[in-house]
DNA sequence: CCGGTCGTTGTG
DNA sequence: ACAACGACCGGT
């Protein structure tokens, strides 16, 4: 009989832990239940992930469950030994993903709270505190407070010894409060349901019939639907429906939750079905009754970000992930895992169609699906509106005077334009002639862009602030402005173009909130707006009118990054700009660059993906990059550069003990060498073998205890 | 000697 | 993640 269980816990510590199921809760333990055990000094809450009737034999003794907090398991099986290869795939503990998939109303907390005892009180009045001990009792005085507060109030990283030795003599006590979690929802008759629906034709090429025939088998299947939105969205609904007339279910990824609202239209999903969000935005109570009626089958389709990966749908059959290209697909700092190779994984472990989609591909994902055959173009049509490569060198200011022609003629006709920029504030950064010093973030190793709104300097990695001055605060000498490339500074000129125009920004820091980015939008589609001037945020939405007249500014600046993808980034800029002008032909798009030669922006004016794609992979081949070899970018971040460099060279003498057919780069500073005042170093390995680079990795990175985060691709 | 910090180690 | 422990350090 199963008397013990394997339990994980939300901790960055990827191992199981052994505990004993006491006689009373023994019907209730499965595997796959939310539990609270003793772990350490401390009681947590984790997840049973498997029920045993002997544990393996080692030198510790083992405790006791302490309690089952679920009546039914909050995980399938099936979602246990996904979430166990995604974690081990991507660096995870099994616990931290299991974390991620449940709403945060389901994992219970416990909080340390110190009290003034009355005691302490009488020795506080007393006046017989040293001067410390009676700010700390000044603090409790007004009710009991977290030691985090207490130390941040103190100005000390720690007040665990000083708390300790007053709670030793009796000044004051610790109490651990529980947040019980809410009971569970009683799954009554669905409440008024968010009904997501679907409302295109089941009609479509027949191209699709290979998915449709993979999706009635039950067979696992990857394919790629290239193709522009709207046709993408028609074949969507086809598959969706054959899943679900096979009785099963669908998982549909959008990079940003805005996407996947936007999905809401006419029609359904298909007859008794329900589609549902789910997402981190969704506050407790909502997001948590959204997960039941997935987990309890009351839905079938679920649409979100990359986090809806995690949704608790059981039974399968389909996984979309749409603009498959979309950087926020990728793992990244906060970001557990690859959306993309975590709906691969899923859709393996589920016997379930794996579906990506794009107008633009990334260049790996098409390498891949021309070569597994799994490619399906929609036709898009030639588009009709003409595309226009402007150069802007020796131009003063941002908009060059041909571009200015042609502003200035669609403006006197009424047009609505959007301009689209790569810059955020008004210059990239101030410099000072005299010392050559360029104000820096405080906490960051980059120059602060200069931000005209509020007079100030804003650091574009972690968002800090400092008042913009214009002396220089080395040396005294008056700063001068690079170049003024930003969104502040062409809204500028713009108004001096058409003082006139109904000018609107769309851009994180003048429209940040999600309301009021949808009133922009919202304006601009009324014709309360003229001229819409955005950065990328745009592209992230799908509600965004068609314009006859729209424009990149110098999509060659993302060239300078040193990322073997820049170019991949110069031409999905460029031709998600296209995707905003009227296919009409007196519509009009314009690039204007430095750099008109460069094939990534000629590829991009041609609207030609096949010339942008083949010039791509013979620089990848000849360079050895993704999709002809694999790559692994590992990022160790660390408050004292000094540890952080000693335990690099550890991790790379680890690699170079195994050996192996693996080129290593590095550790070297990463290319921003300091970010929210943590030092980043990088390792970057590749290798031709794909199998035996993350085997090497995982070995090596095991007993590396810091920070760390990997990107394979 | 104490309070505070830092790095290391273990959690069943 | 978090707590505990040991080493070290500087101030009284």
């Amino acid at each position: 009989v199963n008397v013990f269980a394997e339990v994980v816990f939300p901790i960055p510590v990827d191992r199981t832990f052994h505990y004993a199921i006491p006689e009373a809760l023994r019907s209730r333990a499965l595997a796959g239940c939310r539990i609270t055990a003793p772990f350490g000094r401390r009681k947590m809450t984790g997840f049973i992930v498997a029920l045993m009737d002997k544990i393996p034999p080692g030198p510790f003794d083992i405790k006791e469950i302490a309690d089952v907090l679920d009546e039914t398991p909050s995980f399938s099986g099936s979602f246990l030994s996904f979430s166990r290869r995604l974690g081990s795939r991507y660096f995870a503990s099994w616990g931290e993903i299991l974390q991620a998939a449940l709403p945060p109303t389901l994992l219970p907390r416990e909080e340390k709270k110190i009290r003034l005892t009355p005691l302490g009180a009488e020795v506080l009045a007393a006046e017989g505190l040293t001067k410390r001990d009676r700010e700390v009792a000044i603090l409790l005085r007004d009710g009991p407070r977290s030691p985090s507060y207490v130390a941040g109030k103190l100005g000390i990283k720690d007040p665990g010894p000083r708390l300790e030795k007053m709670q030793s003599r009796g000044l004051v006590e610790t109490r651990v409060v529980a947040r019980r979690p809410r009971p569970p929802v009683e799954s009554g008759p669905a409440k008024a349901q968010r009904q997501l629906e679907f409302g295109f034709a089941p009609s479509g090429p027949s191209a699709l019939a290979g998915i449709e025939s993979g999706i009635a088998a039950g067979e696992f299947g990857s394919f790629y639907i290239m193709g522009p939105e709207d046709a993408r969205r028609d074949a969507y609904a086809r598959l969706i429906q054959a899943t679900l007339a096979v009785g099963r279910r669908v998982i549909f990824l959008t990079p940003e939750i805005s996407q996947a609202e936007a999905l809401r239209g006419s029609g359904t999903a298909g007859p008794g079905s329900s589609a549902v969000l789910l997402h981190g935005r969704l506050a407790g109570r909502a997001r948590e009754e959204e997960w039941r009626k997935l987990l309890e089958g009351r839905a079938d389709v679920v649409v979100g970000p990359s986090s809806a990966l995690l949704a608790p749908l059981a039974g399968v059959g389909l996984i979309v992930v749409d603009e498959e290209s979309d950087e926020s697909y990728d793992q990244a700092e906060g970001r557990l895992f690859d959306a993309r190779g975590g709906a691969r994984l899923r859709a393996e472990e589920e016997k379930a169609v794996f579906v990506r989609g794009s107008a633009w591909p990334s260049v790996e994902a098409y390498h891949e699906a021309v070569a597994g055959g799994g490619l399906i173009v929609l036709e898009s049509g030639r588009r009709k509106f003409a595309v226009t490569v402007l150069d802007d060198r020796g131009e003063k200011g941002l908009l060059s005077n041909a571009l200015k022609a042609r502003l200035s003629e669609r403006l006197g006709k009424g047009d609505p334009v959007i301009l689209l920029v790569n810059r955020r504030g008004y210059s990239p950064y101030v410099f000072c002639p005299r010392c050559g010093h360029t104000p820096k973030c405080p906490r960051c190793d980059i120059a602060m862009g200069y931000h005209r709104k509020g007079e100030q300097w804003v650091c574009h990695y972690c968002n800090s602030r400092l008042p913009a001055s214009s002396r220089c605060p080395k040396c005294g000498g008056t700063l001068v402005q690079r170049r003024a490339g930003g969104i502040e500074a062409l809204e500028e000129e713009i108004r001096k173009l058409a003082p006139r125009a109904a000018v609107a920004r769309f851009d994180s820091d003048e429209a940040g909130r999600e309301k009021e980015r949808d009133r922009v939008i919202d304006d601009f589609r009324r014709g309360r707006i003229s001229i819409l001037l955005a950065t990328r945020l745009l592209f992230h939405r799908s509600d965004v009118p068609r314009v006859p007249f729209a424009v990149m500014l110098s999509p060659e600046t993302l060239l300078g990054l040193s990322d073997y993808r820049a170019s991949q980034k110069v031409f999905q800029s460029i031709a998600k700009m296209t995707g905003f002008v009227a296919d009409d032909t007196r519509a009009e798009a314009v690039i204007q660059t430095s750099n008109p030669s460069h094939f990534s922006i000629r590829a991009a004016a041609a609207g030609d993906y096949r010339m942008y794609y083949d010039a791509e992979i013979e620089i990848r081949r000849a360079m050895n990059y993704p999709p002809f070899t694999r790559l692994a970018e590992v990022l160790f971040q660390g408050a004292d550069p000094r540890s952080l460099a000693r335990k690099s060279r550890e991790f790379r003498a680890r690699l170079e003990d195994r050996g192996g057919d693996i080129e290593v780069l590095g550790p070297a500073l990463a290319a921003v060498a300091r970010v929210r005042g943590r030092t980043q170093i990088q390792v970057i390995l590749k290798s031709s073998d794909g199998k035996a680079l993350e085997t090497l990795l995982r070995e090596s990175l095991e007993k590396i205890r810091i920070k760390k985060s990997v990107r394979l691709s």
